[in-house]
Parts: C-alpha cells; structure tokens; sequence
DNA sequence: TAGATTGTTAATCGATTAACAATC
DNA sequence: TAGATTGTTAATCGATTAACAATC
C-alpha cells in the first residue's frame, strides 16, 4: 500500500520530543519553547518549529507552548493515546528482550501474546505468555490484534509472514532482515540494524580519512 | 563533530544490498542487473543505479555488474572489510540479544567483551566475557577498540559514555533513548526503536482514517 | 541489428533553512 | 517599549526521478 505519509523525519523525532516533555512535566514545568528542543535534541529551532507544526496545537506568540499540550498533541498526532493490541513471533534472542521491554504500553503498543516455533509447552517471558506458533490462529481470532513484531529468524520470516496474513493481520513490525512479501494492504515496517552500524561504519571511516589527508 | 555525509539514505540501503548479492553469489549467479535489486526491494531502478554510482565498481554496458565486484565495492564502501574491535555496556536484555546476534562479525564488527554495572564476578553469554565495569578501563587500554555497543538503561547512559569518551573511544552506538552529550570529536550512532514504531503507527492510524473516509 | 543495461545530465520533489511579520 | 517567541512565506539544498545517449 503507498499512503502519502509526508513528513517521515519528522514523525520519526516526535517520540524523542515526547521524552523531553514528560521529562518536563515531571518536573513541573509547564511551558516551553522551540529553541529549548533545539538546544536538548542538536537540531535547528526552526526545524522543531517545523515539525510541531504537523500537530494540531497552537503555541502562544513570545511565551511558547504549554508542555500539557504538546504532549496531547503528539499523542494523538502517533495515535498512542489508544492501545493496539500486539502479538510477537519468535522469542529468541532479540524477542525475548523486546518482551522485557516496558515502555511499549506507555507507546501505544500492547503485547499480549508471544509464539514461538520451538516452544512446546506454554511458558511465560517478563509475564507474558509464549505458546507453541500453532495456537497462534485461534487467540488472534478471539483477540483484536492490529500488530505483529516479527522477531524470528530469517529462514522461516516469510512463512511465518504468510500465515500473519491469512489470519488477517495487516501491520508487521519487521524485525527481520527479509523483504517481505506481503499483499498491498498490509503495513511493514521495517527495522534494519544493519543500517544504523552502516552509517555509523562510513562516519567512523570518513573520520580515519579526515584525520589522515588533514596532516 | 559534523562530518558531511551526503548520502545517508543511500549509505543505510547498502547492507541491503550486500545480503541480495550474498544470496546471489551462493546460488553461483555471477552478473545482475540494477532493476534485479530495484524490483527484490521494492524500489526504482535509478535509485538503485544512483546507489551503485557510490561505489568504485564499473557496470558493463547491457550486461550489469559482477556480483564479486558489488560485494567488495560494498564492503569497502562501508569499511566492513577490516573487522573493528567493538565492547558492549549493559549486559541487560538487549544487550543480551545483541551478543547472541552473530552476524555483526560479517558486518565488520568484532564484540570482545561486555561489561555491566551488576555483573560482580566474570561470566560469559553467549561465549563473550561479561565483566563488572570496573574493568573497563584495562581492558580498552590493553585492545585496540573502536566502537562501544551502549545498551545500559537510559538513567547510567550519561554516566558511562562519559567513561567511555574518559577511555578514549569515539565511536557510540547508542541504543538507549537518551540524547548523549559528548566531545565534538565522539561519533554517536542512535539507534531509536520509537522512531520506528512512530512511523507505523502514523501509517496504521492513516490507514485506518482512509478506511473510513472511503465510504 | 535489436534489446538490455550502464552512464550521465537535467528536472522534480520534499525537507531543511532563512527571513521577517505578528503578537504576547 | 523591548525581548522573546510563534506564525508564515520564500529560498535553498539534497534526494529521487526522468530522459536519453552510449555501448555491450
């Protein structure tokens, strides 16, 4: 599916201002301003200025905006005021400690069951259930399930994608490094390690030329 | 430090890439075609040909590149050639996940040894050291490394990247969501998994806007 | 020769940045 | 009134896309 999404750095800051101002709320502070973001993030204010324009708040001219607000603001731009259901296949490695992860909730993101190819009888992971992947149609039948985190291994992910699907699941967290192939109404989302330590490999190589041709 | 990148969506699809041509060389495929790539990930050939256009690899006319060629042109693009010595701080879930996660050596990065604030005596997960951190310092002295895996909870992430940049590393791959203030000669790598689930969640909620706007 | 594909230059699009007016 | 900061429009910059020539 292509939605015109627009905007893609800037939906992609909004959780790190969202950080910032419950970091501020917890200290009482209830107003603030574009280029206090700026300073905190290493960003341009007119950047910030820019980016929470997308929400549907309106700040005060020469005071700033009320941190209550943009708070409600970005909650409601990312739609994290209301909890999706979420499932989560594979509890390996990284599954095991996205499970362990708590501030998924605060994130709009509910996990309420994990599956697992290998496990045989259910067990639980930080107290959530991990079941046999063969139960898996039956609870997301009785569930509304708007999520799956896909956190298994690479061999497998496309098999277990197709069975997502055919139980009508139509958003994928894809923590896998497959390019799924999906029908064009189901979401993926993608989350590639590897290009985060692609990036960080080129600065760190840019840096060693620099140092070297600066001599 | 602000080193002019250029490029960095090109730079993140790189190891994109490299798993296609890894697949490719496997399978004894030896020549391929930019719009192979372009069609496997879901994007256009000139983009995938702009892409290419980084790398010190010549194409031939009317036949398309060696597979070999695009490895190595890949590989020393992104320095993944020569393997850097890496420690991860935080032996937590995530940071579990991530010692366990063998592919990172293929990606040029070489863990040695973790340490972790509650570890008292050594042990081993998944066949890496895990240290008290109080060892950190002899051990960065005794090896020569480059980049430092920082996967503590976010409360210490200030107080140990500043032990780090104290032991001379300049490379952070920062997996905490706090915005780490260091030397301007120290590269910090974010790795943000909100940003992420912001972008899904923006998609999911247009998604489900446009649903009802059809009617 | 016809087809496929790289190589290269130009056009478009979107994100960032700049400039300044409005107003608390 | 002066200072700070939002609000808004225009300019710039960089990434993507388009077009077409070159060549195997």
């Amino acid at each position: 599916m292509s939605i015109k999404l627009g905007k893609v750095p800037s939906i992609r800051r909004m959780p790190e201002y969202l950080g910032i101002l419950n970091n501020l709320k917890k200290r009482d502070i209830n107003d603030i301003s574009t280029s206090y973001f700026a300073e905190k993030m290493g960003i341009k204010q007119i950047n910030v200025k820019k980016d929470l324009d997308l929400l549907n708040v309106t700040g005060r001219t020469g005071v700033g905006y009320r941190v209550k607000d943009l708070i409600h603001g970005i909650e409601d731009f990312l739609g994290w005021n209301n909890t999706s259901n979420a499932v989560l296949l594979g509890a390996g490695n990284l599954g095991s400690a996205l499970l362990g992860y708590n501030g998924f909730k605060k994130k709009g993101l509910n996990i309420v069951a994990a599956f697992d190819l290998k496990v045989e009888s259910e067990k639980e992971i930080h107290g959530i259930k991990v079941m046999n992947i063969s139960n898996f149609k039956d609870i997301v039948k009785r569930m509304h399930i708007n999520i799956a985190v896909l956190t298994v291994p690479g061999e497998v992910a496309q098999k277990v994608a197709d069975l997502l699907v055919d139980c009508g699941i139509t958003g994928i967290w894809n923590f896998t490094d497959i390019k799924l192939d999906v029908p064009g109404d189901v979401l993926v989302q993608d989350e590639n390690l590897a290009s985060g330590l692609a990036e960080l490999s080129v600065k760190i190589k840019m840096k060693f030329e620099q140092k070297y041709s600066e001599k």
